[in-house]
DNA sequence: TATTTATATATCATCATGATATATATCTTG
DNA sequence: CAAGATATATATCATGATGATATATAAATA
């Protein structure tokens, strides 16, 4: 799935500007999909051209003029497509995991502040969920509540995994450099 | 962090072909982090023109011929270089997630279908990690067995998350649709 | 015998990333 | 009160990643 067609998705929940889109990626999405202006703004841009979207210039008060897209008919229908076609992957990139698995050529002390930081990152997130902001506003659905469930059992999980394995794994790394 | 940088950590643990370190990603750290020969190659060529990694042409009797890379001191000191400086960051981009989000925009076969892939998904991936591809030939560390275990718990518990909530949820989908 | 799978590398258009630039207004803090 | 940080708003660009396609051979399978 490609930003553009994640940006139609946001503009079914509503019409919005690239900024607001981004706040909803940063927000709502942000358990599953990252995505900054260098790829909204091209998308939306496209998305206009292309007769899924339309687009208003609104003049604020007080506040920059921002560019305002509305979702089409057409877009709806692509949108909806799109979705049909779409198999449910799920893929990881994680830095944090590069680090473990060379954890060998860290030293001890990198490799706790290393997990260390992982946990943290992961309260953040559950807090975040725990909020409702991971549902966002906007999208106070059965799937969104669904998809914010399964997200926080995966990042408890991984919390209590550290948690409990965390010390047994700095000692035997302790151990090693010894020798 | 980059494909080159990763290549480099797959030298570490000895010389390889494009691809063999191909079959690496795949098998080793398929878990977190994905990467096509589209990366791999232009990266390894890189990595010879900076001096991290020399290449051998090897004939070999029925097979085509392959360039095996070996990284040198300069590449391992690179190498450890980045590893200090990477920050633990966890990403996840996952489709199935949308689906979920905007499942009021499918009917609830195609949801049921879509739970059902990701459950399959998810026990071919646990019994990858069973199976000890997960590490991998080449890593049996500490750290691999950690990175390893992690990724086994975290999978799990997406797995009893949407085997214990699954049915629920398609039902309210269902009586949604009737109103 | 025919097809699929495995070994091996290279290239390319398309897309995403992350940084940078620009401008204004409000909010916070010392 | 002044300085700096944060929030609103958009645009661009070099770099890097993706996924597909092309090419060639041999082994395994049907």
């Amino acid at each position: 799935m490609d930003v553009k067609t994640l940006c139609l998705g946001v503009l079914s929940m509503g019409d919005a500007s690239g900024y607001e889109i981004r706040k909803v990626f940063d927000e709502a999405f942000s358990h599953f999909y990252v995505a900054g202006f260098g790829s909204i703004y091209p998308a939306l841009a496209e998305l206009t051209r292309e007769g899924y979207a339309t687009c208003k210039n609104i003049e604020q008060e007080k506040r920059p003029a921002k560019n305002v897209y509305h979702m089409t008919d057409a877009g709806m229908a692509a949108f909806r497509a799109a979705l049909a076609d779409t198999y449910p992957s799920h893929k990881v990139r994680s830095d944090f995991m590069v680090l473990l698995v060379f954890a060998h050529l860290l030293t001890p002390a990198q490799v706790r502040l290393t997990l260390q930081q992982r946990l943290s990152d992961i309260e953040a997130n559950l807090a975040h969920i725990d909020s409702g902001l991971g549902c966002g506003d906007s999208c106070h659905t059965e799937g969104a509540k669904f998809a914010a469930g399964f997200a926080h059992a995966v990042l408890l999980a991984g919390k209590e995994y550290i948690e409990q394995y965390k010390d047994g794994f700095l000692s035997t790394l302790e151990n090693k450099e010894k020798e």
